[in-house]
DNA sequence: TCTATATTTAACCAATCGGTTACTTAACTA
DNA sequence: TAGTTAAGTAACCGATTGGTTAAATATAGA
């Protein structure tokens, strides 16, 4: 999708990738390092093409060392991702406890933002009201 | 890819996708509201192949009223992908040096094998000794 | 120079993705 | 019942993905 957050949602969307990088928080490694737990199912070739994934997401970094190509993990790209979840925090502890829902609703404010753009920010957790939902789903005409 | 980690991650791969999570953010819609901001780039069963996908990545919970189909956003995925990303915190806090090079370069707002060990956990920060490197890169035979 | 190791590139393939148009199904309303 | 609106399905398309094998490149070492 060319946009760097969508490269690297997509590059940690696949469980080889995240080993890798799972490999990689505990330092450097070369590529036949990182293939090591995977030479049984997967080809070489295969795993450079992982790397370039992780690379264009901007989730690792690459030097040359002799032949060697030193693999490092990047944490910009991570802290990038983070960030955009970081957004939506609100939404998941809101769910934690059910029970302070009113609690909730004393406290929210209603928000005009509307989600035009592109990857606007989330503005408010999802409260729904009566009234909303029948203006969203009533018959208009 | 199958398992629901990389289906979440894969569906916040797609800024079409994102956008729609952030208006869900601020409450219930229906898919006509969701498509809005794209109706003019985009065909309806564009939006509901979308829907579908986020639909499978947990992202998002779909019920019915009359010919509607409401759509509401699910915390339980946004937090496993949070709490993956959590895993990693470590990693970009040590390197907090170099943020602003990256939050330059990201534009604005976008502010196993199957991996044969089950999303293996971080273990360590990067942290790369001299030591350790000529281990890894020396050579052996 | 010759050989071994590390890694990448090229060419190919099947499956999935993101989109389309055309048609269908479901429910309300007159 | 007929008409309108909401949403989904079917069939298709080109681009991308994730993998392969075979061959090429880069470097070190004898």
């Amino acid at each position: 999708m060319s946009d760097l957050l969508s490269n690297t949602f997509a590059a940690l969307a696949d469980p080889t990738r995240r080993a890798m990088l799972a490999r990689l928080s505990q330092g450097e490694a070369n590529v036949t390092e990182l293939a090591q737990p995977f030479r049984q199912n997967m080809s070489l070739p295969a795993v450079t093409k992982h790397l370039k994934v992780l690379e264009k997401a901007g989730l690792i970094t690459r030097s040359r060392e002799a032949q060697y190509r030193p693999c490092k993990i990047n944490a910009d790209a991570l802290r990038g991702a983070a960030d955009w979840m970081e957004q939506y925090r609100a939404i998941w502890e809101e769910s934690f406890d059910r029970l302070g829902d009113y609690l909730k609703t004393v406290t929210a404010k209603e928000s005009a933002a509307k989600a035009n753009t592109v990857d606007a920010k989330p503005v408010q957790p999802a409260i729904t009201t009566k009234n909303e939902k029948e203006k969203r789903h009533g018959r208009q005409k």
